[in-house]
DNA sequence: ATGAAGGACTGACGCAGATCAGCAAGAACG
DNA sequence: CGTTCTTGCTGATCTGCGTCAGTCCTTCAT
């Protein structure tokens, strides 16, 4: 019996259940450990070197800018996150990545990647699923935002958030610690962080969640599921297809 | 000099130069020829059949349901589409997909494509090119609801479908046909379909595109471009990446 | 200790877009 | 041949959320 390491191990843990060896090429993975400060973008919009992370710990976003100055935060990484796969594997990094928290992460080089890859198939399973895991978060952001209104929005947003980090022992269905601001909010809900605090204010007003200094409290999980809507099915891999 | 038959051939090409022995690869592929009535789902949510399909003729779209009633639409797919990869490659079909009009498609299973990588490996890359330039649509539409206005949006979505028509000669840079009604425009945009009907006339008025009659006819479309701030790059492929 | 800066929070006001409630024209169907 | 459905289109009214313009509190730096 060997321990999960890393939360990427344990992530994908919840998708086939890992061997030994299989446990050892993932720390091997985790060689070029890289540290970086918070608001220094770690991958910009053009960028030509074609590199990914592993996110050990922090958090950080992906995001794309609008000519305007706004923009458009389409996800949030929290540690056990891929980044970047779809920049290794084409050409074109197609959106930011900015560091929300100080940030430590595993440098990933393609080649490294496709070795792994090589010596454990199931590994290339296990990630692909996670990449399949990140596109279905993607529509389901489409579906807040286009069909949601703020506050159903805030409370799947923030369940969904929870879901996230309690597969990597970073939550529990009482709560869990968690660094972004009400701007960021805004950024990532399309909504001004103006209505992101009163939404707030809201959701604590009826009892059902609160997020104050840092933390997001569950004040009755059942009460915001159903007021959500939140339907765990396009995250959930309700244990391993592969083991 | 081999003709390139179908849509997808004409697509994938732009993105790898294809030998004889690919094009003909990719011909084989479209034997399961299957014929679909508009609005009968070809796949729907939680559906455990895996199988994909290559848009020959028609249009699709992909769907959420929402337990209002309401509906997002993800997205359409128009011929040389590729519909439902991440539903073969995992177990679960995470949406529905409904034909729009008449369709024909080829129905792929796993094996089939599995096998025409392993002889034509430089066609697993062009399939995730396009698999990734899905999803980099799908983002751009996340932008588009988040953070863009009814008007620009309305535009900046007319411009993408006619990139996408145009790379599989169904469109020139005057126009093309479009079989969309307001009321999936309205499910696609996040908009009521009162509103699309009124931008599209705003539109109209100000010279720049008319959408009548399933015809899309660009008045201006430089002058589309700059209003709505339509930047190509997420869905180009400047020429092919590997020749 | 004293600014300076970032983040949470609030009230007043305005507007983009939703909703409601229709009409008209063509297509589909008995 | 009328009937029903679908799609396009419109005006009137309502509302969710944005914008503006702040205050207060907490760090953090000097």
């Amino acid at each position: 019996m060997t321990a999960l390491h890393t939360p990427f191990a344990r992530k994908l843990g919840a998708f086939v259940a890992l061997s030994d060896a299989e446990l050892l090429l993932l720390d091997q993975l985790h060689s070029r450990r890289r540290s970086f400060a918070a608001r220094r973008d770690m991958i910009y919009e053009g960028q030509v070197k074609r590199s990914a992370y592993i996110l050990a710990s922090g958090w950080v976003c992906s995001y794309k800018l609008l000519p305007g100055g706004t923009r458009q935060i389409v996800d949030f990484q929290v540690p056990g996150d891929f980044l970047g796969l779809r920049s290794v594997l084409f050409r074109t990094a197609d959106h930011n990545i900015e560091p929300i928290t100080r940030v430590q992460a595993s440098e990933v080089q393609a080649q490294d990647l496709l070795d792994a890859f090589n010596t454990a198939p199931r590994l290339a399973a296990a990630v692909l699923w996670a990449a399949s895991r990140d596109e279905a978060m993607v529509v389901e952001h489409l579906v807040d935002i286009g069909r949601r209104d703020a506050k159903q929005r805030m409370a799947h947003f923030l369940l969904e958030l929870g879901a996230r980090l309690k597969l990597v022992g970073l939550a529990t269905n009482e709560g869990y610690s968690c660094p972004l601001t009400q701007y960021l909010l805004a950024d990532a809900l399309g909504l001004s962080a103006v209505h992101i605090n009163r939404v707030l204010r809201e959701l604590r007003e009826d009892g059902l969640v609160t997020f104050q200094r840092g933390k997001v409290t569950f004040e009755d999980f059942d009460g915001l599921v159903s007021y959500s809507e939140f339907d765990r099915h396009y995250l959930d891999h309700d244990g391993p297809l592969m083991t």
